[in-house]
RNA sequence: GGUCCCAUAGCUCAGCUGGAUAGAGCAACAGAUUUCUAAUCUGUAGGUCAUAGGUUCGAAUCCUAUUGGGAUCACCA
């Protein structure tokens, strides 16, 4: 639309003798109740007119229905300009466009970026609160990487520390060499329920202790289950080998565990980073930070950061031991990172409960003088509410990842059979259909809302495969794929169609702002901006298509005009999607 | 208490850098299939955009205060 700012502009100085920047003139979508497709808002240019706003209206729209060739008319209502382009404009778009190879491709920007997202424990299986991070993290890095950007997937797992001691203690106390082998469990469900385990005895003994009179802090501190956690995390540390041994082990089965969980999500990593690495990194940077002078030292040899001129408070960055903290390890592995990578841009996928760590963590660099701590961003999410609250791994008030993919698929598989669909499918293919359509469910719900808000699921409810879903989405495009099979192959040529209907034309104009759609997401880190956009072409195309017949058009221009259409819709819509990470079936 | 985030229809959410009578879906009600997939489409009903000020020709959108909800302010990660 370039090309009517710059008309306007030229309008404007025409008639009243003013240079306009192209940013003074206001463009927007014409709403749908009237008539045309661009709306100029006129109040803005009234003081260079010094008309009313219908009369300047009316002078612009006469000037740049003459000058410029494509606006087929224009009308005026309450000083918004609303212009029509005709009908060839528009069926020019679609070849010249939309059905081009290169239609919402970006070339290389020449900048590289890294999306560190999922990130899990390895004590417990993933819940629906890690299901939101990662489709977050997979759907950003893939819409960054529409934008041209080279993207690094990152994934930093926290596998040590005394949350995996726990799981460890409690495997070796009552596990009786079990392993996923031996019982059949997934990795990670097993490695979790020790977890689990090891809180119902710690809470035991800490009932215990309060009864012999202890306080309840007290208790906590002194229960021996605790203290042989802690025990077993100094050995971890200092190297002893059955631990290690028993470590890494326990780790393998739950990485086999996350690996099908992730693969069930569809999302994938390029790199991954392990905290059992990176824990130590940073204390080089406190020593360059105490020399810059950045931090100090306090009298017990702990070391600070005084951030309160910053309007935050001072900040610990290395124990008086000499260990680290999470500041320092943060610290140390963003520039291991950069070391890696020196990517331009770092986007960590958190969620919002970690806001003030990573002010400050960022703050920090910045004061360091890294150049490239302003490349970093963090991509803040709202937590995932259950109605009863906050989802609570020790209180069993959990949505399970992989309980709750299952479930997707069997309500996908549900709502099939009562349709009566896919009855000549293989068992294969219904099984994958079904997780296809259970998945696009499940990720369109979680995707569709703004990262930053916090959601509700509500698990009695099952997610919808109606209305505003990623099944409808789906199932429109299968919709158009069944429709374009009948009459394949379709000519690729340029019909010389010359009107449109209102259902085509409102069709193209939603398609020709799929490549905007994806600059804007990419800079708003904001797949649900994808997700609401495809929604709005999924309804423009079943629109047209109950409006208008494709095999059985009035001409075979007009067929061919409409397969063209049908062609372009179906691949935006399978493109959008797979920025989603969500797949397309060709039926359903 | 300090700081940060959120508040739009009964419910779940859109609303781009301020623009026309605030839009969808679900739920409710009424319709549409001799015709390309009805997981669809059309219509009805549903709103003091939390409240009060301010900036502006114009505010759901920007600013301030208040209220309500959440997060955080650990030598946990």
């Amino acid at each position: 639309m370039d090309f009517l700012t710059e008309a306007a502009v030229k309008a404007v100085k025409t008639l009243y003798q003013t240079d306009l920047n192209a940013a003074d003139v206001s463009l927007q979508p014409t709403r749908k109740e009237f008539e045309g497709q661009v709306t100029i808002v006129t109040f803005p240019l009234t003081k260079f007119s010094r008309k009313s706003p219908e009369q300047t209206g009316n002078e612009i729209g006469a000037f740049l229905e003459k000058e410029v060739e494509v606006i087929s008319g224009f009308n005026v209502i309450k000083g918004f300009l609303n212009i029509s382009l005709s009908d060839s404009y528009w069926i020019n778009k679609l070849y010249t466009e939309i059905l081009t190879d290169n239609f919402a491709e970006f070339k290389p920007n020449g900048k590289k970026v890294m999306v560190e997202y999922s990130s899990p424990n390895t004590n417990k299986p993933l819940h629906l609160g890690h299901v939101r991070n990662n489709l977050l993290g997979y759907s950003v890095a893939e819409i960054l990487k529409a934008n041209g950007y080279e993207v690094i997937k990152a994934n930093l797992v926290n596998d040590r520390g005394i949350h995996i001691c726990k799981s460890m203690l409690a495997w070796l106390r009552f596990g009786n060499g079990e392993t996923p082998e031996s019982t059949g469990e997934k990795g990670d469900h097993l490695v979790g329920r020790y977890y689990v385990l090891f809180d119902k005895e710690y809470k035991k003994q800490i009932e215990a202790l309060k009864l012999e009179g202890h306080t309840e802090e007290e208790a906590k501190k002194r229960a021996p289950i605790i203290k042989e956690a802690q025990e077993m995390l100094l050995r971890w540390e200092a190297g002893d080998q059955d631990v290690i041994s028993l470590w890494k082990t326990m780790n393998l089965w739950v990485y086999d565990g996350f690996g099908k969980t992730y693969k069930a999500l569809g999302v994938d990593f390029d790199q991954f980073y392990y905290e059992s690495n990176t824990y130590l990194l940073g204390k080089d940077i406190v020593d360059e930070g105490l020399q810059k002078g950045v931090f100090f030292k306090k009298e017990d040899g702990s070391v600070w950061i005084d951030l309160t001129p910053d309007g935050l408070d001072e900040k610990l960055v290395l124990r008086a031991d000499g260990t680290s903290v999470y500041m320092t390890q943060d610290l140390g592995t963003a520039q291991l990172k950069y070391d890696d990578f020196q990517m331009d841009e770092s986007i960590y996928v958190v969620g919002n409960e970690q806001d003030y760590h990573f002010k400050v963590l960022f703050l920090i660099l910045q004061k360091l003088g890294k150049q490239w701590a302003k490349g970093l961003y963090h991509l803040s999410y709202g937590m995932v509410d259950l109605p009863s609250g906050k989802m609570k791994s020790r209180e069993g008030t959990v949505v399970d990842a992989d309980d709750l993919i299952n479930e997707m698929e069997q309500t996908a598989k549900e709502v099939t059979e009562a349709l009566g669909k896919v009855v000549e499918y293989s068992e294969e293919e219904k099984q994958h259909l079904y997780h296809t359509i259970g998945m696009g469910a499940l990720k369109y719900f979680l995707l569709k809302v703004d990262p930053k808000k916090r959601l509700l699921f509500d698990p009695n409810e099952s997610v919808d495969f109606q209305g505003h879903t990623g099944p409808f989405i789906q199932y429109t495009h299968a919709r158009i794929r069944s429709v374009l099979s009948k009459a394949e192959p379709i000519e690729s040529k340029k019909t010389n169609l010359q009107s449109l209907f209102p259902e085509e034309r409102d069709l193209i104009l939603v398609l020709t702002q799929f490549p905007e759609t994806i600059s804007l997401a990419a800079e708003g880190h904001s797949p649900a901006i994808v997700a609401n956009y495809v929604y709005e072409v999924a309804k423009a195309f079943n629109k047209f298509y109950h409006e208008k017949s494709i095999l059985q058009a009035e001409d075979e221009i007009t067929k061919q005009f409409r397969l063209q259409l049908s062609a372009a819709s179906a691949r935006v819509i399978n493109k959008a999607m797979r920025l989603l990470g969500i797949e397309v079936p060709e039926r359903m």
